[in-house]
DNA sequence: CCGTCGCATCCTGGATACAGGATTCAGGAT
DNA sequence: ATCCTGAATCCTGTATCCAGGATGCGACGG
């Protein structure tokens, strides 16, 4: 194969198997195989493996020795588990979000709630958890601290694949957009604190409602 | 090839590049060459490198392409989106590790931090930063909560690898045994929110310290 | 004297081939 | 029905081979 200068193999495979498992193209437990994979995506096994360690590093991926790699599959264990971390992370990232010098993005937020809204009425599950993820990984971004991006792939993991355990409903929906709306209002307006108390109080309203929930296992998947 | 079933290389080989990390093995900057590597811990270049690969997204290490894996080197901008993570990683393991079921364990703690007290006098930079190590280690240990649990080459490495950049001394680390005194005794206690309070209030203290330190630049290592 | 140009060498990234063990599952024996 | 067995399939790790960028150094020119 052709040499690409300054681009490894390992980090554009890697990128591909992230947005597949965020599209749910894997079911959770299917073993991945690592021929097959590595003949669709065109590269050898030898990137394709070390892009297996690293989506397992972040947690996408669970392997057994021997059996191989397959998508995490969400129990209630993992989800509170997950919930609880990214109550800080968002916690922290509105509230460095909130102080970036980057006024015109900091506003810009705005308009992804308003996505979120248009994906209210009328209803649109899959589109509302596109844009909400948006969100999200938007305020991380600006927070640009590195550490905090790096965790990215666990709010995608959560929001995008682990969503059908707790399935996506509109009144849930709604009120989650009205508090993306305030996070969006106080980091706009430079409050941090307030950005950061509002960002947790919204994730720990989550997570509530998923202790409290039957959560009834469903095996269909977000979009 | 002796085959350790069920044991596999990549794990071990990132296992001990990590230990010597933290150790201070690896000069920050300093290539790791992967067939030297390879041949110290005597397995082949393919579960070496997926092991660096672990390690890179770790944070630990960074590679550029074509000019292989080094320690990553500390800078101010670098430390300081360290320890913003660091301060909601620790509050959230504090007050998890509050509610922990494991009382004896809670209470353990206590004695981690007489470890450290025991290294200020006489002062002994070394033992402290181990012992001190060890405490933020078990808190997150403690925890119980896997998505936190992976936090801690994080951890270890700001801790153990970044130190030197603002040195160790004696009356910071008095303080900061104070302050853990205070985190052991609220989760030997239970009360999480303080406990947390608390361990946030323990790493803003290190990070204005940081800021406002001139952080003159050395070269030397923690132990 | 100093810069820079070119070449030999080193090393990483990638592709293959292969061996040894583990897993899985179908099919037969009990 | 349950257990055992064996082959196909896979994963893990090793050993090579190769292309081409990175590096270091010496020669050459200003």
């Amino acid at each position: 194969m052709q040499w690409r200068s300054r681009v490894r193999l390992v980090d554009e495979v890697a990128q591909e198997l992230r947005e597949r498992i965020y599209a749910g193209t894997y079911e959770a437990g299917m073993p991945l195989r690592q021929e097959q994979l590595a003949e669709e995506l065109q590269v050898s096994r030898t990137p394709l493996r070390e892009a297996l360690r690293v989506l397992e590093r972040e947690g996408l991926l669970k392997s057994e020795p021997g059996r191989g790699a397959r998508v995490v599959s969400a129990d209630i264990k993992k989800l509170l588990d997950a919930y609880q971390l990214r109550e800080v992370i968002d916690g922290l990232a509105a509230r460095l979000a909130a102080r970036s010098e980057d006024v015109e993005a900091r506003q810009a937020l705005a308009k992804m709630v308003a996505d979120q809204h248009a994906a209210l009425e009328p209803w649109h599950a899959a589109g509302y958890v596109l844009s909400n993820v948006e969100f999200h990984v938007a305020v991380i971004e600006l927070a640009d601290n590195e550490y905090l991006a790096g965790q990215i792939p666990l709010v995608r993991m959560t929001s995008q694949v682990f969503m059908p355990v707790g399935p996506v409903e509109k009144e849930r929906a709604t009120l989650a957009v009205s508090e993306h709306q305030l996070v969006a209002e106080a980091i706009a307006a430079g409050e941090a604190e307030e950005a950061e108390r509002l960002a947790r109080a919204h994730i720990t309203t989550t997570i509530k409602r998923l202790s409290e929930g039957a959560m009834p296992p469903k095996k269909g998947h977000a979009q």
